[in-house]
DNA sequence: CTTAGGG
DNA sequence: CCCTAAG
């Protein structure tokens, strides 16, 4: 599938010579490639962005919701999205009979191989029928252009004009870039940025989205600028919905997306996409950062396939009898190990991308609009709130070995076996952050770097192991009722969180041996998000059960256990406060003494040890001593770097550890060595 | 448990 | 950041 959505906008002033483009690529095939052909949400999420933009051109232009017989971008985009679908679903499975149902456009444009989609109503004279002229399926490639106007300068609440009248600046959102659509913005006038779509049935010549009328400081990223006309967007198409409400589009398999247009209670408006497959999008308030799903284990699913193949298998009796036993905590080590090994063989894999079938989480990430460079704050006195929705969790992988010559039936038993073994008993929820698990509980969804690096997050299930979880006290054992959040107890979330769900369990024997249950578990958290970013991040890491063999199979597994107990940590870049409090402490303690530099100025940053302090603080002294230019990641003042230059040169004289009386003379010693 | 260093 | 050998 070769489909290529190009969406062009053009914002043009007239007013001003100041002319404005948005450009929009989206390139789905990339999408396709790129992710789970199950991800439809994902490939339906980029779609939304295009569905918005329709939508407004079809209210601007006919200002008649009812869907009629002519195609506008909408279901020209649905259509799209349905086939992209349907060529997923077709190449991941064939025999099932639920994806029967077709896409509701002209079989024509279906086969299509190149397909790209032009809607141009590039010019706002043209709009009009643009829309319609286009809206029939175009053989050719095409590319889907939109005016958009500039706001009237005197619309414009903006009275002080900074110097930055004709700054232009070009950014790329997050969220285009990460399901490989590019974004640049220009704005020609930086305090406002407004995107309108054309139209002429207002007055005027155009009317607006009343979406764009963003109005920030001339300090604001243009990320953020992004982020609020998103929001608008977000905001224009619910309203849209109700007026569409009756229009029957054809989304693979699924009438209408008016159907998941849902409320959440609080107010938050919700708008989804529901697949067949039951992924379910959920846009809660605002879509700007759309994170990319990462796949992560579809070598989980390749390993199954080729264990089954391989000649190496052993004879493997009842899965029962290989349950992960509490026995002896050096069985159970053995047993991470394993883990751990296999861990590492997935994560390789995972960059591979490639057919696979397992179902994803879709949590979504929400961050606060007024987030400042938070990890530069010195300490948060605004807590930032995180959205979360879980599309559905992956029941732990299941391993099991057994003689070539056992029958289907057997298999099937044992993995039933397997897998009630799992299910049945208590279940943990794992949190993964860039498909690392974290362990600590009390860590705070800071701290995890849940709120900050929205990278990836991701929930697994996973048996109960009695060792494995040492310093998880008393986790909810059934993780529906189970919070889950390692927030919950920590002081500087105040979230609220909301938790609906919709069990629904079913089990389906994949191909080989890979089952899922699947529970629909949403959880909200907050209500004042700004950005949502959906991510998938599940680590095949799960438990899995291995048939613990006599002989050398112990090795493997033992690896694999350990895994769960060692998940790297996850990446937390020093701030510059964090640096500075670093270098105070040193300058008066020394570098030998990490234990009390952590007492001293990290007591209580929980996730800083002195070993890391000791770690920083030579990655510091490195950093001091390379050019600027190769240094990386948040610069680190030039002063603070002098100091650590100036510490470190006195320290290695004075052989350090000592008392620390040495303030006074290290003071005296480096004089004024930082000449600014 | 801490340090000190290599990875 | 992790891992570990050495105090």
């Amino acid at each position: 599938m070769h489909i290529k959505l190009i969406l062009k906008l053009y914002h043009t002033d007239f007013k001003s010579h100041a002319p404005c483009t948005v450009t929009c690529n989206i390139e789905i095939n990339r999408i396709n490639r790129f992710f789970h052909p199950k991800q439809k949400g994902l490939i339906i999420a980029s779609l939304w962005l295009m569905f918005f933009l329709g939508m407004s051109i079809r209210r601007n232009s006919h200002k008649k919701p009812s869907a009629g017989s002519e195609i506008c971008p909408f279901e020209l985009l649905a259509a799209v999205a349905g086939k992209l679908l349907q060529e997923s679903e077709g190449s991941a499975s064939s025999t099932s009979s639920e994806q029967k149902e077709q896409i509701n456009i002209p079989k024509d444009n279906v086969k299509q191989e190149p397909l790209e989609i032009k809607l141009k109503p590039a010019r706002l004279e043209d709009l009009d029928q643009g829309c319609c002229a286009e809206s029939q399926f175009v053989p050719e490639p095409s590319i889907l252009e939109l005016k958009l106007e500039p706001p009237l300068k005197d619309s414009l609440h903006s009275d002080n004009d900074s110097g930055l009248e004709h700054a232009s600046i070009v950014t790329t959102s997050d969220f285009f870039k990460e399901i490989g659509t590019n974004v640049k913005l220009e704005v020609s006038d930086s305090k406002n940025i407004v995107i309108d779509t054309p139209s002429k049935s207002e007055g005027g010549c155009y009317s607006h989205w009343d979406l764009c009328d963003v109005n920030m400081d001339a300090t604001a990223n243009i990320p953020k600028l992004i982020e609020k006309e998103t929001e608008k967007l977000q905001e224009t198409c619910v309203e849209l919905n109700k007026s569409y409400s009756s229009v029957h589009v054809p989304f693979y398999s699924n009438p209408v997306p008016s159907a998941c247009f849902q409320r959440h209670r609080d107010n938050n408006v919700k708008v989804g996409i529901r697949d067949d497959d039951e992924n379910c999008f959920s846009y809660n308030q605002h879509i700007t950062k759309m994170k990319a799903f990462r796949l992560q284990s579809c070598g989980g699913y390749r390993r199954i396939r080729k264990m089954l193949t391989s000649k190496y298998w052993k004879t493997a009796p009842k899965l029962k009898d290989y349950e992960i036993s509490n026995t002896t905590s050096g069985g159970l080590k053995s047993f991470n190990q394993y883990k751990k090994y296999m861990h590492k063989r997935e994560h390789c894999q995972s960059q591979t991308k490639s057919p696979f079938k397992k179902r994803k989480l879709f949590p979504a990430y929400v961050e606060e609009t007024s987030s400042e460079s938070i990890s530069n704050l010195p300490e948060r006195h605004l807590s930032k709130r995180v959205k979360f929705s879980i599309k559905s969790f992956i029941v732990p992988e299941v391993y099991l070995e057994m003689p070539e010559t056992s029958t289907v039936g057997s298999l099937k038993r044992n993995v039933m076996e397997a897998l009630t073994a799992i299910l049945g008993g208590e279940l943990h929820l794992g949190v993964l952050v860039e498909g690392k698990k974290v362990r600590d509980d009390n860590r705070t969804l800071e701290e995890t770097g849940i709120s900050l690096n929205s990278e990836t997050l991701g929930f697994v299930l996973e048996p109960s192991l009695p060792e494995a979880s040492p310093k998880q006290p008393p986790m909810s054992p059934p993780p529906q009722s189970d919070n889950h959040q390692p927030s919950s107890t920590s002081p500087d979330s105040p979230l609220t969180e909301t938790v609906s769900l919709s069990n629904s369990s079913e089990s389906k024997l994949e191909k080989e041996i890979e089952k899922n249950k699947e529970e629909e578990i949403e959880i909200v958290v907050d209500t004042k998000a700004k950005a949502i970013i959906p991510i998938t991040a599940v680590t095949p890491e799960a438990l899995s059960i291995v048939p613990l063999n006599h002989n050398n199979n112990n090795k493997l597994i033992s690896k694999r256990c350990e895994a769960s107990q060692s998940q790297r940590r996850t990446r937390r870049p020093f701030s510059v406060s964090e640096v500075e409090a670093l270098v105070e402490a040193v300058e008066t303690l020394g570098t030998g003494r990490w234990r009390d530099v952590k007492i001293r100025a990290f007591d209580d940053a929980n996730h800083r040890t002195y070993v890391d302090l000791k770690d920083k603080w030579k990655t510091l002294v490195h950093t001091a001593s390379i050019s600027p230019q190769q240094r990386r990641g948040e610069p680190v003042p030039q002063d603070l770097l002098d100091r650590v230059l100036a510490a470190h040169a006195y320290w290695s004289q004075h052989q350090s550890k000592q008392n620390g009386k040495h303030q006074t003379e290290l003071i005296q010693t480096l004089g004024t060595p930082v000449k600014v």
